[in-house]
DNA sequence: ATATACATACATTCGTGTATGTATGTATAG
DNA sequence: CTATACATACATACACGAATGTATGTATAT
């Protein structure tokens, strides 16, 4: 069955980079053939080859749909006079670590990272989105200590550095166990553990 | 070149696991052959089917080398009137990080396992053994940790299980971090940190 | 003399990339 | 408005290399 309208095939597009979702998610990236991925999106290899140029573009793609929500965060950092910086702060991870639990794709791609995918030189361009997350992030979770720190609500010798370190181990150690461990770990119960401990932190522990 | 005596085919033995530790890590695991393996110890693929079923059973025996040194936090468990037992903890997680820096073969070893291999269903038993080391672990450092509360070290309304977890997540975010970021996070440094921010709130933020 | 410890040779499977075929959409000429 | 030419969106077919497992050869130890 031939797809015809500009619309049908971004539709086969996006059914391709579903089914590459599922197939990486249940038998690890390299074990996944091109061909496991046609058949489980019902379509041939010519597809895929069509729409992308192998099946590390296909992994690329998956990537390419998943950016971080930050918006949220976005707003706490853009008017510096937002009285309560640090509970905006609070309102996004919490929200991050629902979504987390709430959104089945988000997870599975989160979990095709994290276990089921080789960080080799060969794709090292995940590697470097993966670490280029983490220094994204790490300026915009910088801009609001600053904000935190100016308003009063944290100490004035904080290190910022290191409680930017810190939540990333937090959150990092969070999501890994969690995914290692899916039934030992209730994520949800954890994550407000921790991140409330890390709150508590933030007031009292990191002096520099 | 014939290996003769018994001695010398377990000296290939050891040498086959070493070459595969080396082209694990540079190549990841799927992506390497066994013949990558044989000429990276200087042996045919004869000698790894001699001695190995087949390439997982040599990530098997890798792994089967690499065991945690348990033995001094084993000391600080069995005699439970040892007067610091925290103490005995700090000095483990400290000794353990710096074993993680020092020893290049275990941090090899980690980094195939977290970063350079594939945890699905057919090398499910890596992963068993993995969450296995943390069930492990994790009752050992219950024990620790009931024996500081006894000793009036921690609060008597102090969650344990609670702590563990939050210990367990402070450890794998910073290797996990540590692996992915090795230039701009300072491994020896943040998790001294860590594990300082981790004791503090041991005594402050952990009651149930 | 026989088991050990490999090396060598062979068969087979599997995945990939590309080349080609084909049906349908779309633009343009008349 | 219609016919034709071309592009699109795939399916099918083919050629190739690579990796695997096994079978066999062989030198040495015991």
């Amino acid at each position: 069955m031939v797809r015809r309208t500009k619309e049908d095939a971004q539709k086969t597009r996006e059914l391709l980079i579903e089914a590459a979702e599922r197939v990486f998610y249940e038998k690890g990236v390299s074990r996944t053939s091109l061909n496991d991925i046609a058949q489980a999106a019902d379509v041939t290899r010519g597809a895929i080859y069509w729409h992308f140029k192998n099946k590390h573009d296909v992994f690329e793609a998956i990537m390419e749909r998943l950016q971080t929500p930050l918006e949220l965060l976005h707003e706490a950092i853009e008017n510096s006079n937002e009285p309560d910086p640090l509970g905006r702060l609070r309102e996004f991870l919490i929200y991050l670590t629902r979504e987390m639990m709430r959104d089945p794709r988000r997870r599975r791609v989160y979990e095709i990272i994290f276990m089921k995918c080789e960080m080799t030189e060969e794709n090292e361009p995940l590697a470097a989105r993966h670490r280029q997350n983490f220094l994204d992030s790490s300026i915009r979770i910088q801009t609001v200590l600053v904000n935190a720190r100016s308003h009063g609500q944290l100490p004035a010798d904080i290190d910022i550095g290191q409680a930017i370190i810190h939540l990333h181990v937090q959150l990092t150690g969070l999501i890994y166990l969690w995914l290692l461990l899916p039934d030992v770990f209730d994520f949800e119960t954890e994550s407000e553990r921790v991140i409330n401990a890390y709150f508590y932190s933030l007031q009292h522990s990191f002096s520099a």
